[in-house]
RNA sequence: GCCGCGGUAGUAUAGCCUGGCCUAGUAUGCGGGCCUGUCAAGCCCGUGACCCGGGUUCAAAUCCCGGCCGCGGCGCCA
C-alpha cells in the first residue's frame, strides 16, 4: 500500500508517533506559499494535515515546485510527524513528496467550498463535489442508516431477501413504470418489491426484509422525488394488526437515532448540519386520519376533504403538531381512507371505508409507508374489483394466496427521504450519490 | 404533466424593471511575480462570461416569441 492510514487516525496517535517518520496520502487542499516556507494542506476522507515545507527540506528544484502544485493535485508526503499550532494540533515537517497525478485542466467546481454551488453543477461533477466532507458526510449517515437497518431486522429475527428488479407485471401502486426489452418481450423495472415480499412472508420466511432500489417513471419536480431511489422493506407474518408493524418501524428509527448519535463520526456530520438531536418520544404518537382532518382544521384552519389524502402542507402541519403537542420529529398516521391505498392493503372489519394503512411522518414528510396486508383470497379479489382493477391481471400474485398465507403486514421506507429529513437537506437529490430525475441520466 | 421564477467568465454573483453611460463590475479559481510560520494568508499584474434560435429597434445582456436546461410549488408518491 502506498498510503499507511487515514489522516484522522495518524493525528489521533499522535502520543505515540510524535517524532517518527509517516507518510500521507490525499489530495492537496490548500497551498499558503510564503516564501522560503510553504505550507501544503493534504486532505483525505477523514480530515486534513498541514504539511510544512521549509527551505532545504528536500531538493531544491522539488521545494520550488511544491509552493507551485495545483489545488486537488494527487500526492503523498513524506515527513515527520510533529506538533503543531495548527487547527490538528499536529503537522508534518516535510522530507519528500511525490506526485501521483496532476489536474490537467481548471477545477469546474472548488471542493472546499462546494456547498455553495448550484446543485445541478455539484452533480454534474460529483466526483470533486463528493471531496467536500460536508458532501461525503452525507453518504457515511446514509450507510450508517442502512447498516442500522439491516442489523436491527436482522436481530429482529427477519431474513434479508434480495428478489428481482426486472418484473413482467407493473405492481400495485399505479405509479408509472419504466419498460425493459427482455428478449423481444417487455417487461418492467421494479417500482417496488411488495409483491415478492409478500410471497417471501407466505413462502416460509415470515420475517423478511430487503434494501433495494426502486423505479418510478413519474416526470415529478419536486425537492422529494427521484425516478430511482432505494427503498428499506419489511414484511412480517403473524400479526394481529398494523400495529404490530409500526412497533417495529418504531424500534429500527430509535435504533437510528442511537447509532447516529452514539458514533462519533456520524455525530460530527450531525453537527456539521446543525443537528444536535432527533427527537423520539418514549412512544411516537399516533393520530388516526379521521382524528388528523380534525387538528388540520380546528388548530391549523387547513381543510381536506374527508376520505382524501394528506396533502405535502397537511403533512407539513402534522409535523408541527408532533413537535409542538409531543416534542417529537415523528407521527404515525394511522388508518388511511380506502379510496387511496393500494388494494392488497387489509381494511378495517367494521369500517371498509378505512383501512390498516398507516404512514409514518419524519419532520412533517412521510418517510414509512406500511399496512396490515389482505391475506383472505376471496376479500383480496373483491378488493381488486373494487379499485376497478381485473383480478385476471394479478393473477401470478392471487396465486400466493392458495396454499396458506399467514396474516401479515409490512413497510417501505425511503432510504433517501430518512436521510434528507435527518440531515434537514433542502432537496433528496443531495442524498442520493448520483440522482436520476426525468432530466438527469449522468454522470 | 400543470403553474411560477430563472439561465452573465471554471464557480458564485452585480447589471436587466427604466435598451445607448457595458470596452459587462465584484469575489474566488486559474497563469505570473513578491514575501521565513501561514492557516478565509496577504499584496501586485494578467486571464476569462451575456444558454441556443428567431424577432422588435438606429442600437439588445437588457424588450418579445420558441426551444433546451435549471430552481421552486402542485398533482402523485417513499
Amino acid at each position: 500500500m502506498l498510503k499507511q492510514g487515514f489522516i484522522a487516525e495518524l493525528v489521533a496517535r499522535i502520543d505515540e508517533l510524535e517524532g517518527s517518520n509517516v507518510r500521507v496520502c490525499g489530495w492537496l487542499h490548500s497551498v499558503r506559499d510564503v516564501g522560503r516556507i510553504k505550507f501544503l494542506v493534504i486532505r483525505d476522507r477523514t480530515g486534513t494535515i498541514q504539511a510544512v515545507f521549509k527551505r532545504g527540506c528536500c531538493d531544491e528544484e522539488k521545494f520550488r515546485r511544491a509552493g507551485k502544485l495545483r489545488l486537488e493535485t494527487v500526492l503523498c508526503v513524506d515527513g515527520e510527524l510533529v506538533r503543531g499550532r495548527t487547527k490538528e494540533g499536529v503537522e508534518l515537517r516535510a522530507r519528500d513528496y511525490a506526485v501521483l497525478s496532476e489536474p490537467v485542466e481548471p477545477l469546474p467546481l472548488e471542493p472546499a467550498t462546494s456547498h455553495e454551488a448550484g446543485l445541478a453543477t455539484r452533480l454534474n461533477y460529483r466526483w470533486l463535489d463528493t471531496r467536500n466532507p460536508r458532501v461525503t458526510g452525507i453518504f457515511i449517515v446514509e450507510a450508517a442508516v442502512a447498516r442500522a437497518f439491516r442489523e436491527y431486522y436482522r436481530e429482529r429475527g427477519f431474513v434479508e431477501i434480495f428478489t428481482s428488479k426486472i418484473v413482467a407485471a407493473g405492481t400495485e401502486s399505479g405509479a408509472e413504470v419504466f419498460p425493459v426489452i427482455y428478449f423481444g418481450r417487455e417487461a418492467y423495472l421494479a417500482q417496488s418489491p411488495q409483491f415478492y415480499k409478500q410471497m417471501a412472508v407466505i413462502g416460509g420466511f415470515e420475517r423478511v426484509y430487503e434494501i433495494g432500489p426502486v423505479f418510478r417513471a413519474e416526470p415529478h419536480h419536486t425537492t422529494r422525488h427521484l425516478t430511482e431511489y432505494h427503498s428499506l422493506d419489511i414484511e412480517m407474518g403473524f400479526i394481529e394488526g398494523p400495529e404490530d408493524v409500526m412497533r417495529e418501524v418504531e424500534g429500527f428509527f430509535r435504533r437510528v437515532r442511537s447509532d447516529l448519535l452514539g458514533d462519533q463520526v456520524t455525530r460530527s456530520v450531525l453537527e456539521m448540519y446543525g443537528i444536535d438531536d432527533i427527537r423520539i418520544p418514549r412512544e411516537i404518537p399516533r393520530i388516526t386520519m379521521r382524528e388528523a382532518y380534525k387538528v388540520l382544521e380546528e388548530r391549523y384552519g387547513k381543510k381536506l376533504p374527508y376520505g382524501e389524502d394528506l396533502d405535502p402542507e397537511a403533512e407539513r402541519l402534522l409535523g408541527r403538531y408532533a413537535s409542538e403537542e409531543y416534542d417529537s420529529d415523528f407521527i404515525f398516521v394511522t388508518e388511511y381512507p380506502w379510496g387511496s391505498r393500494p388494494f392488497y392493503t387489509m381494511r378495517l372489519e367494521s369500517e371498509p371505508d378505512w383501512t390498516t394503512g398507516f404512514d409514518l411522518l419524519y419532520r412533517g414528510l412521510e418517510v414509512v409507508t406500511g399496512s396490515q396486508r389482505e391475506h383472505r383470497l376471496d376479500r383480496l379479489m373483491a378488493n381488486i374489483r373494487d379499485k376497478g382493477l381485473e383480478p385476471e391481471s394479478f393473477k401470478f400474485y392471487l396465486d400466493f394466496f392458495k396454499h396458506g398465507a399467514p396474516p401479515h403486514g409490512g413497510a417501505g421506507m425511503g432510504l433517501e427521504r430518512i436521510v434528507m429529513q435527518t440531515l434537514r437537506l433542502g432537496n433528496i437529490r443531495e442524498a442520493r450519490l448520483l440522482p436520476r430525475d426525468p432530466e438527469r441520466l449522468t454522470p
